[in-house]
DNA sequence: GCAAGGTC
């Protein structure tokens, strides 16, 4: 009688061990006992290729294992940060997940196969490469088998059983690899960056809540930032041009009308433009010169995928992604929607789309829409994107829930139900028909064209309200050679326009473009900027900066660092680590060298650690009594005289300008290693002899001349020492004290030998306040005055998207006449360069809001040439301030109100708002056109005759290129 | 007090 093989079958998460079960058992599986209450184990027999068995079918809750470092490493000052790059790494079954490992262990004991169902992607064969260990130290003897499967149904599952693999042992070593990576450099620059400034600037000045925050540094949280920052100088590198175009519209007899676009788009040469333009006026008779009409489809949308779900609910539901992500989570735990984490989405051609339909047919919202697919009279198969993560469907409802049976939902989730119900429903739909008519035309010898969209059937579009087929659906009729006159044709001014701030839908779209985070952890990372006070959302859900996450992406910049923060540093770690999974280089190597390449750059942060103190200076000032002295760059001068034992950088034999010398680590502050000399030191030189004891640190002796009255006995006046091992030195400290310089309350003395090492808390601390508020004062004082350069181009060191920093305080300095004398001649409002003074006649009223001096603006408007006016340049809000008022209106008493008592909006003044961005602006006098006359908008003078009438000054009898009036 | 990746 052939024996019963007993297996045991481990899924990814419960929801796959309950599927697989009931697929493979026929819904027949029962539920045995587990240690893990959300862990069940389903036991059902199966015949596996012939031989019967007892199957027990299990799971785990995503990784069961995490990487840290031993205990003896994690306390932040129990070793340098450097040390991380070496420290050993550990990887155990953290707290939370003792239960799941009980179970399994309980599981391994019974079964003879154990068959490894996890996700078919790399952390899924990480996380089987987990349960083998767990599983094979509870019994040896399993035999181990993966389950690849790309569908949860029957026929696809049943294949996979049949036909089991060996687990992919390079997969699985790619993400030891990836996991060894972010933990080494996460951690090692968060201690880095949190040491080295948390204590020594005031961040509640620029809205940091926390006195003493968490910096924290991560391989895709930086990139995710340098993503924003990025955005940011871009912004402020814009340099508007003016630009022109020929807008001509047309109404017709009947009623309808239609824009006729420039073919040409904009001529950025004013007098090419006018010419051009006069050309069309002095021929402004418009001839259809092309006429073609065809149907048009617009298909529903994909399948829904995660990032796909998030970018449509941030936009059609307002829902930033990891909200959602919350709320889709509550509905899949509660069997409306499927599992929520996939990047697949096209459906598999054999689910039974029409069952899910018909869940809906009884809907008094979409229940119509729901019916008509069931009849095939709306069914369309649904499209695929081409993404297929093999483990899951696109996400879709799997349950109806009546209206009034989830009343007690937020309204967020009712909301997100009802999105995904009614995408799963329009991508099931016919596509919608239009009927699209495009049209040229000539007036003159320019060419002209318009678009006109009728839609003749909705179909999925009846069920997704979100849906837009914008188009004109008022086309005057028009037919080739058709002659008529413009109803207005003018030369419209406008100016380009800085790009936008990131949306969340933006930010996604570049970070899946830059392969920065999963599907799965998008969401978070995006969130983390906000909680790590690194970046806000404005009103409009755009997101910008904080003063905090631009100066920390700024400083690596400044040191030279940028692939830090770049956005290209994930992929370029995912590109070696995929080596490692297709089997083409070993896991050590590319550890080695990625682990290699960040300690390279981590050293030379470290030793530029000075670079970042300066330049987060520029952005926030030095706290009182904030460790003054404990920069890198704040040790004075010296020579290196070998390399620290603590942290692998350099002890240099420092000579302070008074004071005896001193044997500090060029690493200071985070690495404390320090030795005093003995208080009778008058010389201290770093000899030619190196030390013995310390050959592998390449440490040399150090040649003491000491004052003979000062020392015991028995002692040389001139000695050559190691001060890190020779018990001489030691005990001549011991005898004779340490000397340290102004400022430091302990002595650490030579390691093991007479000083005293100094509590961790005191360590390293000078007087309060020695250094750090003078630094701040100076430093600000440099910042207005070096930093002439102008907005946009100038202002970013010679190369586009770099850094523009300290630009509120080059707003306010009073030195920008360059900047201004040329806005001037671009035809901008322009500041004019005074301000700063309070008064009547000192200058601008305060902004009542900011407390800071509003900028002086000349107005180069049509409207208000030459005319002054005052405007806030505080610059860090989501939006610039828009305290605004005009110079000649302002009675010298302080701005009162938000909008400045008499001020307003400069809206319509240099800066104008998004929601204006490309307008054109309409010159003073143009020319329209009434009654089949064109004429002078401005004057109502007919124009008929030719002679010109300038759009400058709008008199007649001259063009605009030639205007005296200018 | 650090990462990112699973999952809950």
């Amino acid at each position: 009688m052939q024996r019963t093989l007993t297996v045991l079958n481990v899924a990814e998460k419960n929801s796959i061990a309950k599927q697989v079960s009931a697929a493979l058992s026929n819904n027949s599986a029962t539920r045995g006992n587990s240690c893990s209450n959300f862990n069940p184990v389903f036991c059902f027999p199966y015949n596996l290729n012939g031989t019967p068995c007892e199957m027990l079918f299990t799971s785990v809750a995503g990784h069961l294992m995490e990487l840290d470092f031993p205990e003896n490493f994690k306390k932040w000052h129990s070793c340098s940060a450097l040390e991380l790059y070496t420290a050993p790494v550990v990887k155990k079954v953290p707290q939370d997940k003792k239960a799941i490992e009980r179970n399994l262990t309980e599981q391994a004991r019974k079964c003879q196969w154990l068959i490894l169902w996890l996700d078919c992607d790399r952390e899924g064969e990480n996380i089987a490469f987990e349960v083998i260990d767990v599983c094979l130290k509870a019994n040896p003897w399993l035999v181990v088998k993966r389950a690849k499967f790309s569908a949860l149904v029957r026929r696809e599952l049943e294949r996979s059983v049949q036909n089991l693999v060996l687990p992919d042992e390079n997969a699985s070593k790619a993400v030891d690899a990836r996991q060894e990576i972010d933990l080494r450099i996460g951690a090692s620059f968060t201690r880095f960056q949190t040491l080295l400034l948390q204590d020594k600037f005031n961040w509640e000045e620029h809205g940091i809540q926390n006195e003493k925050p968490v910096l924290s540094y991560g391989p895709c949280q930086f990139p995710t930032l340098g993503l924003i920052v990025q955005r940011q100088w871009e912004i402020r590198a814009h340099v508007a041009e003016p630009f022109w175009y020929i807008y001509a519209m047309y109404r017709a007899p009947e009623g309808q009308s239609c824009v006729l676009h420039w073919q040409r788009d904009r001529l950025y040469d004013h007098t090419i433009a006018t010419i051009l333009y006069e050309t069309c006026v002095d021929a402004p008779m418009a001839t259809v010169t092309k006429v073609d009409a065809r149907q048009k489809l617009r298909f529903p949308p994909l399948p829904l995928a995660t990032l796909s779900l998030q970018k449509e609910a941030i936009t059609h539901l307002r829902l930033p992604g990891e909200r959602m992500m919350k709320l889709a989570e509550e509905l899949y735990q509660e069997g409306f929607i499927s599992y929520p984490r996939t990047e697949t989405d096209v459906f598999d051609p054999a689910y039974d789309l029409k069952a899910l339909v018909r869940e809906h047919l009884n809907d008094p919202r979409w229940g119509a829409h729901a019916q008509c697919i069931d009849s095939g009279e709306m069914w369309a198969t649904p499209r695929g994107g081409g993404h297929d993560d093999h483990a899951h469907p696109p996400i879709h409802p799997t349950r109806w829930s009546a209206p009034d049976a989830n009343q007690g939902w937020h309204p967020d989730k009712r909301r997100l139900y009802e999105f995904i119900v009614r995408s799963f429903l329009a991508s099931c739909s016919k596509p919608a028909v239009g009927f699209e008519t495009q049209v040229e035309f000539a007036i003159a010898a320019e060419s002209f064209r318009t678009t006109g969209l009728m839609v003749r059937e909705r179909n999925w579009m009846e069920v997704f309200p979100w849906a837009r087929w914008g188009g004109n659906d008022n086309l005057p009729p028009f037919d080739l050679n058709q002659t008529f006159m413009p109803t207005e044709l003018l030369l419209k001014e406008g100016m380009t326009q800085p790009p936008s701030k990131l949306s969340e839908r933006d930010l996604i779209s570049a970070m899946e473009r830059h392969g920065i985070g999963t599907d799965a952890t998008t969401a978070d990372h995006i969130q983390k900027q906000l909680d790590r006070g690194y970046a806000l959302k404005d009103a409009a859900q755009l997101f910008y900066p904080t003063t905090l996450g631009e100066a920390l992406v700024a400083s690596y910049h400044k040191m030279g660092l940028s692939n830090l923060w770049q956005p290209t540093l994930r992929a370029t770690i995912e590109l070696n680590i995929t080596e490692v999974a297709g089997g083409r280089r070993a896991k050590q190597e590319v550890l080695e060298e990625a682990v290699q390449h960040f300690r390279g750059d981590f050293i030379a942060a470290h030793e530029r650690s000075a670079v970042m103190m300066e330049e987060v200076g520029q952005f926030f000032n030095r706290r009182a009594g904030g460790g003054p002295g404990d920069a890198a760059g704040e040790l004075p001068p010296g020579d290196p005289m070998g390399t620290c034992a603590s942290c692998g950088l350099n002890l240099m034999l420092c000579k302070p300008a008074e004071g005896t010398p001193f044997v500090a680590c060029s690493g200071a502050p985070l690495c404390r290693q320090r030795v005093y000399l003995p208080r009778a030191t008058v010389a201290a030189d770093i000899s030619d002899q190196p030390c013995n004891a310390c050959h592998n640190r390449a440490v040399r002796k150090v040649s003491l001349r000491l004052r003979r009255a000062a020392i015991p006995p028995g002692y040389d006046a001139d000695i050559v020492v190691c001060v890190l091992c020779d018990q001489r030195f030691k005990d001549l400290c011991d005898a004779c004290g340490t000397a340290r310089p102004p400022g430091q309350r302990h002595n650490h003395g030579p390691p093991g030998g007479g000083g005293r090492r100094a509590p961790a808390g005191a360590r390293g601390r000078g007087p309060a306040g020695r250094g750090g508020r003078l630094r701040g004062g100076t430093r600000r004082g440099r910042g207005q005055g070096r930093e002439r350069s102008a907005r946009g181009g100038a202002g970013v060191d010679g190369r586009g998207g770099q850094p523009n920093r300290g630009q509120r305080r080059r707003r306010e300095s009073d030195d920008d006449e360059e900047e201004h004398s040329r806005g001037r001649g671009r035809g901008r409002t322009a500041p004019r360069g005074r301000g700063g003074g309070q008064g009547p006649g000192g200058g601008a009223p305060n902004c009542p809001r900011h407390s800071q001096p509003c900028l002086v603006m000349t107005s180069n408007s049509a409207a208000n040439p030459g005319r002054t006016f005052f405007k806030c340049a505080h610059p860090t809000e989501a939006q610039d301030c828009l305290h605004f008022m005009w110079e000649d209106e302002w009675n010298g008493q302080p701005l009162g109100n938000a909008r400045g008592g008499r001020s307003g909006s400069r809206g319509g003044e240099g800066n104008r708002g998004r929601g204006q961005r490309d307008a054109g602006r309409q010159p003073p006098a143009g020319r329209g056109h009434a009654g089949g006359r064109l004429v002078n908008a401005a004057t109502g003078l007919p124009l008929e005759g030719g002679g010109g009438t300038c759009f400058k000054c709008g008199q007649p009898g001259h063009w605009a290129n030639a205007c005296p009036n200018r």
